[in-house]
DNA sequence: GGAACGATCTGC
DNA sequence: CAGATCGTTCCC
C-alpha cells in the first residue's frame, strides 16, 4: 500500500477496527474524533462482503483506506473504511464520533436538539455524508472527507458485540473506549 | 418480475 | 415499540 503512517489500515478489520479509534475523520470544515467502530470481515455472514463482489461491495474488495458507504433501511448512509489486504473484501464501520469542529454546521444538518454524531447515520448526516463519495480516497489530502491522526491516545479499548445485526452477534467485533473522553 | 429484508433513527 | 422508506439481493 505503501502510505507510511497508515499501513496499517492493509489488515484483518478486527485489527484495524480498534486501531481507529482515537483517529479523527475531517469532512470539509467539520470534523470528529472515532469514538465506536466495528470490524466486518470477509468470512463474515453479518458483512455485506459475505456473498463476493457485488455492485454494491465492490468497494469493499478495493484498497484500504478508502471511504464506502452503503444506503440503509430506505433512508439512512453510514460510513466504513476499507481494510485490508486489497481483494479482501473487508471494512470498518464508524459508528460514532465525538464532535470537534464545525459543530454549528453539523446541529444546522442534523436539526437543531438532535444528537449529532452517536450513530452511524447520524455522523454521516452531521459531516454530509452520502452515497456520492462512495469509493473516496481517504488518505489523499485532497480528499473531501479524510482521516487525520493527531496522536491521541483514548487508553484502554473495550470490544463488545456488534450492534443491529442478525446473524453472528457472538463475535465481539465492536470496540469502544472503556472510559468516556 | 417480485418479494423480503436491512451494519438505523425518531417519535409515540 | 412500530413506522418510515427504498436499494440490494436472491429466488422464481
Amino acid at each position: 500500500m505503501a502510505r507510511g503512517e497508515w499501513d496499517w489500515l492493509d489488515g484483518d478489520a478486527t485489527e484495524v477496527a480498534p486501531r481507529l479509534l482515537g483517529k479523527v475523520l475531517v469532512a470539509g470544515e467539520c470534523s470528529g474524533r472515532i469514538l465506536e467502530t466495528e470490524a466486518y470481515r470477509f468470512d463474515d455472514p453479518a458483512s455485506h462482503s459475505f456473498n463476493g463482489v457485488t455492485p454494491r461491495t465492490e468497494v469493499m474488495f478495493g484498497r484500504p483506506g478508502v471511504l464506502y458507504v452503503y444506503f440503509i433501511y430506505g433512508m439512512h448512509w453510514c460510513a466504513n473504511v476499507v481494510a485490508g489486504p486489497e481483494g479482501s473484501g473487508q471494512a470498518v464501520l464508524i459508528r460514532a464520533l465525538g464532535p470537534l469542529d464545525g459543530v454549528a454546521l453539523m446541529q444546522q444538518r442534523r436539526g437543531e436538539g438532535r444528537p449529532l454524531s452517536d450513530g452511524p447515520a447520524k455522523l454521516c448526516e452531521a459531516l454530509g455524508v452520502s452515497g456520492e463519495l462512495n469509493g473516496l480516497d481517504l488518505l489523499a489530502p485532497g480528499s473531501a472527507v479524510r482521516l487525520r491522526d493527531d496522536g491521541f491516545d483514548g487508553g484502554e479499548i473495550h470490544p463488545s458485540e456488534r450492534i443491529g445485526i442478525s446473524v453472528a452477534k457472538e463475535k465481539l467485533w465492536r470496540y469502544r473506549f472503556g472510559v468516556d473522553v
